[in-house]
DNA sequence: CCTACCGATCGGTAGG
DNA sequence: CCTACCGATCGGTAGG
């Protein structure tokens, strides 16, 4: 039987990830070299592929952790909701707080999420588009559930997506630590899916 | 005195244009080699230098015309409001409107604008940021003559990106020619910004 | 306007 | 025999 992994494998691999989230996420994946991300993580490129295979290993195992992190928050919002006993409006709103308060914290693998996963092999890249597609799911259930008039067949979609919209480039404009905080943002897109662009 | 350039000249960057955009959409700024822009425009790595002087160099004028092209919308927007005495409201509708159709025609244009603009070097990148913020800026202004009790001074950024936010990803999820068109979600965004997810 | 190249740097791997 | 690494360099390809 193979020796376990050292204690510390773990941990080493993780902050692998945060490094090669922020290089992917400033450079792009392509412009981002091995050895820029060795370098980030102080250490050597042959350390590296001590750890990861390929640098497109690296890759899926964020963009696979974080895609599957976020699919844990939508099975904890719900299990609240229900322990709670949140009405659907309610849920759907804790929904949309639990997301924007990750991706305060996740902006880098966020962004990876967006601009790289294209460089994955088309294997990989499936198993990465199918879990959005939960996301989108989740939230497209939330949503019928909370506004079931609005939410017809033909409008699922399009009102599903333009909350995505809302949310999921926050980190175009909204810098963390700044006058407006991720869960003011949250409340600023729960009123407006609430009543539009009316007056208070 | 320099020989004038070819009548065909401005066509071929044109074509040029168009050709490298889909290669940085699909592929990425980086990832995209020059021989990819040559073979999709039917020439010669060494004919498209005859061209444009660097990779950068068609980068920059893909960005620079359309992030132009858009502030014309602008102002077209603005002198056909003024022109049929549209109201306030009606006029950033208007605006909403002749975006969507932009984008529809623009999307590889617009996912370089989004995610390759990083690469210039600084002095380009700046001059594209600014156009981007003149966009922004309209559409705040817009925003806060439609709905001037919402738009706080607090409040005119975030809900500006919000608009943007459902407006500008719309590539991700919308096919052209598809089921919904760009201008049948132009009405979805209006009315959710008139009444947000209330019923009909 | 093409073929033939360049300096450099890429992702990945050798022996120890 | 495994892991955890090192300095050096591989074959190929990028933009120009």
């Amino acid at each position: 039987m193979a020796r376990p992994k050292s204690a510390s494998h773990e941990f080493k691999r993780e902050t692998i990830l945060d490094m090669a989230a922020q290089c992917f996420a400033q450079q792009g994946y392509t412009a981002a070299s091995m050895n820029d991300i060795a370098r980030a993580c102080g250490t050597s490129k042959a350390r590296l592929y001590h750890y990861y295979d390929s640098k497109e290993a690296i890759l899926f195992d964020l963009l696979d952790r974080y895609t599957q992190g976020l699919l844990v928050l939508v099975g904890e919002t719900e299990a609240v909701a229900q322990r709670q006993g949140l009405d659907d409006k309610a849920s759907l709103h804790a929904l949309i707080r639990r997301f924007l308060v990750e991706y305060e914290q996740s902006a880098t693998r966020h962004v990876a999420l967006l601009n790289d996963t294209q460089h994955l092999a088309a294997s990989q890249r499936d198993v990465i588009l199918d879990r959005q597609r939960d996301v989108v799911s989740a939230f497209t259930r939330f949503l019928q559930r909370a506004y079931p008039e609005r939410m017809s067949a033909s409008r699922a979609t399009p009102l599903t997506m333009m909350l995505f919209g809302m949310m999921n480039w926050t980190f175009t404009w909204l810098k963390s630590g700044g006058a407006m905080s991720y869960a003011d943002f949250a409340d600023e897109v729960i009123q407006t899916l609430e009543r539009g662009m009316q007056a208070t």
